[in-house]
DNA sequence: CATGCCTGCTCAATCGATGAAGCAACAATT
DNA sequence: AATTGTTGCTTCATCGATTGAGCAGGCATG
């Protein structure tokens, strides 16, 4: 490193030196509790005055090695680039800082290997808790932190070994059903089958979200098809090209679509956009995840607007409560009247 | 807590109690420099194994304390509720960890205290480093770094104290306005004046790309009314409101306008809708920034996509090769052909 | 004036990992 | 036989902050 400027930093020894004084008296005032210790406000004043000029900064990595607690809560997440996830990050943070305690979050891209060196790695900076969100493997993770004494949670998707804060899958995916349903009746003149599209199909979310939409067609009298059901992944090309191979399929396509997440819908839109279904208003859609700009599609598209304030708060009374026990929480989701085109 | 479990973790002495032999080798063996410290390859292997049975995470903070470099590398940034800053994050996450660095990433929602505060928490973390991206005042993040010994970089935004990479926001306008003006003469009929809504009018960017849409302007000859250029904020609701205030006004509202996110156009979106302008296809729109649902919106909207890999990049190259005089590097921003409604 | 108590500090051990220095045992060289 | 070198470890100081224990000086009480 070409690093010229200070060398060394600011430590409490130099401060101590400097306010003629000792390293504890610096260390006592410096966070806060110099009253227990019995150190003269008179003291603490000039040593206050003397850190600020010096510009001095804590050393978090010896305040805590010799701490028994880290104040560090870590999360995994999938990815960024949806406002779902985007808004878990944003509200755990700030959930978190009001706690008094530091958060830090990394993206494992739904990489089962990535998100095993995440968790170490988070365990090594000594977390508290780790909040394993849509993790792949979720109760490995539980196990590693279980090894190291550490807590943990899993939110959006379920595990095994640790409480889980998940959406109602199942009822929000039936109420959504129900909504497509009823508007192909309205705007189609009749209730048909819909296609089910995106997410895995080995994934809870994605099973109950399944259950979920043949329960409201069988409330509603509707058949479902199994040939409708594409749990093809969440990129948005493998939505594309599972409609594609769909369409080569003798039985025609349906008009109305459940999709499973903002990301499946941007390789619906695109298959629309592409074969020319998009100018007439005879598809019926349905997403489950919220985006502005999807209202702003202008096909009264219907969106579960999963409750993310909601979940992070069962998430932190779980943490303070202590919970370690593998219970799920659902927790319902938002289901904002659709805009009409 | 009520924390049964495991009470303490498992240290490099517990390891070495149970093999039989010194701290100093376990230490050795597991950072790989065991050759180099003359350890057998008996004894090392023996340690692997009994680190591995007791499920052993070194203990960064002890570590770190004893190192001379941390391979923390901070970022700030605004929000996470729109692609350009989850690429960014996910991207810098990305390198970062090419690099062999790890990344820690906090969210300050464009409050200046915020920023303030989570970069004195980042140094107290011993980043090496610290990327401020979109920050309020960045100079201030500089001189809390330069205070420490840390490096900084701006991102997005640029600072005068410290090197900086954003986009090319002047040429991006320049061309984004530009087609604005073509569409509109190719759509209308004619080339009219545009509206500029969104930024702030203080931040460099925006500067710089009003500087831009002027310039722009000024080449295909059209004037620039003053009252058409909006600076509201970022927020949603502050393009919605700048827009109704516009409407009060006297002069009719132009046809074609320049808008300068994603997130507002989600306002001017809204208002268009509400003050019913959507439905005639007699508004044409240009926004910097990129979404995918915005290309889906149908409108033949153009975007420009700033080019997050390459600017990285270029974060990256400046990291490495230690600058840290105050240039700033302006990467030219892709604008993709729009498709058409 | 001896004793206890309070105030306002300092001393020194400690957290866990690291690495320079050192040391014992044996082999190789002169 | 004496010296030098090599191998394979161990010992111990160290990083910076924290905290229990301790200590000097002043004041009050019996």
């Amino acid at each position: 490193m070409t690093q010229v400027k200070q060398a060394k930093r600011t430590t409490i020894y130099d401060l101590a030196e400097l306010a003629g004084t000792s390293a504890s008296a610096v260390s006592a005032v410096l966070n806060g509790n110099w009253k227990k210790r019995r150190i003269s406000a008179q003291l603490a004043e000039k040593i206050i005055r003397i850190a600020e000029e010096q510009g001095y900064a804590l050393n978090m990595q010896a305040s805590l090695l010799r701490r028994e607690k880290s104040h560090i809560i870590g999360m995994i997440v999938p990815k960024y680039d949806n406002r779902y996830f985007g808004s878990i990050v944003e509200t755990f943070e700030d959930m978190a800082r009001a706690r008094g305690l530091f958060p830090i979050i990394t993206c494992t891209r739904r990489d089962p290997q990535l998100e095993v060196e995440a968790a170490r790695t988070m365990l090594s900076y000594q977390v508290e808790c780790l909040i394993a969100t849509g993790a792949t493997d979720p109760d490995r993770i539980t196990e590693m932190c279980a090894a190291a004494g550490v807590r943990s949670l899993n939110l959006d998707l379920p595990g095994t070994l640790a409480p889980s804060v998940i959406s109602d899958n199942f009822a929000g995916a039936r109420e959504l059903t129900r909504r497509i349903l009823k508007n192909s009746e309205q705007r189609l003149g009749k209730m048909e089958p819909l296609l089910f599209i995106g997410g895995r199909g080995s994934d809870h979310n994605t099973a109950e979200r399944i259950r979920g939409f043949r329960e409201a067609h069988a409330d509603l009298g509707v058949a479902v098809y199994e040939e409708n059901i594409l749990a093809c992944g969440y990129a948005p090309e493998k939505a594309e090209k599972a409609l594609d191979e769909r369409a080569l399929d003798g039985n025609a396509l349906p008009k109305g679509m459940f999709v499973n997440s903002t990301i499946s819908l941007e390789g619906v839109m695109r298959w629309i956009r592409r074969s020319g279904h998009l100018d007439d208003r005879s598809l019926v859609l349905g997403c489950f995840d919220w985006d502005p700009f999807v209202t702003l599609l202008g096909n009264g598209i219907e969106m579960v607007r999963q409750d993310v304030p909601g979940m992070l708060t069962k998430v932190f009374e779980l943490i303070e409560s202590g919970a370690s026990k593998p219970i799920v929480i659902q927790v319902p989701p938002l289901i904002p009247q659709a805009q009409e085109a």
